[in-house]
DNA sequence: ACAGTATTTATCCAACGGGTTAATTTCTGT
DNA sequence: ACAGAAATTAACCCGTTGGATAAATACTGT
């Protein structure tokens, strides 16, 4: 025959091409949201057919769903391995801002995540009995060091769990989050090395002054950027 | 014969329809973003034929930022009303963190169309003029005040104004933007007017104790919400 | 009145996009 | 070996959607 036998054709790999849908279909909503994902980028970028995502996840929605499950299962499961316990309350108060700031910043998708179903009004999220039930354990993880706080007589009241973790995971979330538009509107690069470092810095200094009560160390240095002239430094 | 002449016809209203196809673009946008937002819908909520959203502004894209343009142009012209100077800059600050709260809580098309342009990575802000120069005196307002307060001894620091003003935005923001999620995972509705109230003087109150290093009124109520049995509290 | 222009309506269409059908190929147990 | 199941491919279907064309209707100045 002038054609001859395929040499390789191609191997199974159930397990395996679930995981690479399931990676891929995380970067496509991400980086087009729900609505504007494609089915078959998600295939493309999977090294699949676009029958595959039916084939072993459902349809577009499905795959949404478990995508942003497992986002949230990923970053709580870090969470887990903080370890506040052992620390003192202001220390690990300063940790799980660190913490948070950083895994926002390796993992854009996850902020792009969350703004994506928030736009749905958690319409998904809702459907998903998996993701309410890890939650508990994490606002009392908080719970503890706040409590711990006020015993030592570290920090002056006893904040909200909630209240207190929607703050720290807002600082972070918004000005990375919102990057992009604020770096246009206030016309400078809100990513570059020194303006994160600042920012980190700032954020702890905020959290910690309002527990405490005591200035830090970090919150000295609040001060100096001020000095420089803020405005009109071009991107 | 048997139809009779139609009544009333229609009237020439350019301006009207104009501001109809915006004002229900904007509400479009913001429900289902970019990519989610149908063209036929922003005709029909403007009481328009869809041919009129090409003729009086353009296509989908020069229509989103347009629509994007004067949200922004709107939100800053409020501020601008503030009337910060005259104001002991603690009052100030807390006024501007009391405005921005009301502000998103009355409109959330705002949050829905930042977040909107961030998944686009501000493509279509960076194409505007407009926009980029009304941030400036935005932020002299809030340097004026910080410097007041620093010379008044009422603040410990010269902070940042773009890290503060970023700082309140965001604590307001995150809450708002991603109350959906955020009461789904933590079981209770942070819409709920309590919830609401005791939200903004969690805010007020961090953001003074850090500026101020003092305790404030407000930061007192931060104890009482931590008695409540936060957790599984149905919404 | 009436001609020319501005505004609005009524259709149409080509591309796209999610999802499906059916055929093909690899793997597994016996 | 081989039958049946699991995994994968190729091709198609059909409603949707942004956008375009052309015709109709209201307004304006003269």
């Amino acid at each position: 025959m002038a054609k001859a036998k395929r040499i390789l054709k191609w191997q199974r790999d159930p397990e395996g091409m679930r995981l690479r849908i399931l990676e891929a279909a995380k970067q496509e909503f991400a980086a087009h949201g729900l609505a504007g994902a494609r089915v078959d980028r998600i295939a493309e970028k999977a090294g699949a057919n676009k029958r595959m995502l039916y084939y072993h996840v459902g349809n577009k929605e499905d795959l949404y769903l478990e995508v942003l499950e497992g986002t949230y299962e990923k970053i709580r499961a870090e969470e887990r391995t903080l370890d506040l316990e052992h620390l003192d309350p202001p220390e690990a108060i300063a940790r799980l801002i660190d913490f948070t700031w950083n895994y926002f910043l390796r993992n854009p998708e996850f902020l792009a995540l969350l703004n994506t179903e928030n736009l749905a009004r958690a319409k998904h999220l809702k459907r998903s009995t998996k993701v309410k039930s890890m939650h508990s354990p994490f606002v009392e993880m908080i719970r503890a060091v706040v409590t711990r706080g006020v015993e030592s007589g570290n920090f002056r009241a006893a904040v909200d769990p909630v209240q207190l973790y929607i703050s720290i995971a807002a600082l972070a979330f918004f000005y990375l989050s919102n990057s992009a538009t604020l770096s246009v509107i206030f016309g400078r690069d809100l990513l570059k090395k020194e303006a994160r470092d600042e920012r980190l810095d700032h954020m702890i200094a905020l959290v910690l002054a309002a527990l405490t009560g005591k200035s830090t160390a970090a919150f000295g240095r609040m001060e100096m950027p001020t000095l420089q002239p803020v405005e009109h430094q071009v991107m």
